[in-house]
DNA sequence: CCGTGGTCCTGGGAGC
DNA sequence: TGCTCCCAGGACCACG
């Protein structure tokens, strides 16, 4: 199964970006279509071109491409959205091209158009609205045990939804969520306020050390930016729960799929409480 | 403020 | 083979 653009595959895809762009000019700007998941802003080839790329960054499940001229076009990846790196000509799906003067040709690549690309000037974590009342990163130090206390403290919405929700934590969707809660052995159903302590005191590593594994695993996928096919964003990864109801947990249970504000939930009845 | 559910979008798989 | 149906889900918004 593909998996969904979440913070490791949006890590993996700057990554894999920098080379391209860091300290490159953009030769020349270009979209396909008026929109995504929004419109393209009206000056976006205007701001860009000419332009040198000074850094790539992630903030949550956003990339970030900043420019010498203190823009920084800020990309979602939806759920169904990657970089292509390899040139050519755009295909039906290619929405946005970015040509450097050294001749890289990026066409970003979303069938399903669930993405968004914006662009701020000055600081974008103060300039950009969905970055201001953003959670912490997950593998930093501000997201620890006390955070995920005081965040689930008194909410009776299911742990589960807590995690998804952007502004507790940056960056979690439903599969590193599902995998994490198996691991910490929390029930996804049970109310947040109701994990206790000592549970919240695991799921804060087993958030960081899937996050971690999957961001590791994409690393060593990064050759593949070159190849003829070159899909940036996607690689397999076993999961532990996601996609597998009705296979053993690793605990011999057996891992159910359940629905829950209209997305699926993967879980283990026996170890997950 | 809180929690829930609808909406957007289209490729791909299942079923007939 | 070809058609229809349904599912995937992040962010945002409208309710009650």
């Amino acid at each position: 199964m593909r998996d969904m653009p979440e913070l490791p595959e949006v890590e993996t895809t700057v990554r894999g970006l920098a080379p391209f762009l860091e300290g490159q000019r953009l030769a020349a700007v270009t979209t396909f279509r008026p929109d995504l998941r929004r419109p393209f802003p009206a000056d976006l080839a205007q701001r860009l071109t000419g332009a040198t790329v000074t850094a790539l960054s992630r903030r949550a499940k956003y990339g970030i491409v900043s420019t010498d001229r203190d823009d920084h076009m800020i990309f979602h990846l939806g759920m169904s959205g990657r970089w292509r790196t390899e040139g050519g000509e755009p295909g039906k799906h290619d929405h946005l091209l970015l040509e450097t003067a050294a001749g890289h040709r990026l066409f970003l690549h979303d069938p399903r158009r669930f993405g968004s690309v914006d662009l701020v000037a000055g600081d974008p974590l103060a300039a950009f609205a969905a970055f201001v009342t953003l959670g912490p990163e997950p593998l930093s130090d501000a997201f620890d045990a006390a955070h995920l206390v005081r965040a689930f403290a008194g909410r009776r919405a299911p742990v589960k939804a807590m995690l998804l929700d952007q502004n507790v934590v940056a960056g979690l969707g439903n599969i590193y969520v599902c995998e994490a809660l198996n691991m910490a052995r929390i029930s996804p159903l049970k109310p947040a306020a109701d994990v206790p302590k000592a549970k919240i005191g695991a799921l804060v590593p087993a958030i960081k050390a899937v996050l971690a594994a999957a961001i590791a695993a994409g690393g060593s996928t990064l050759r593949d930016f070159l190849s003829p096919d070159g899909d940036l964003g996607y690689f397999a990864k076993d999961w532990r729960v996601y996609g597998r109801a009705g296979d053993r947990c690793e605990c011999g249970g057996s891992i159910v799929r359940v629905v829950q504000s209209g997305r699926s939930t993967f879980y283990c009845r026996k170890c997950q409480r």
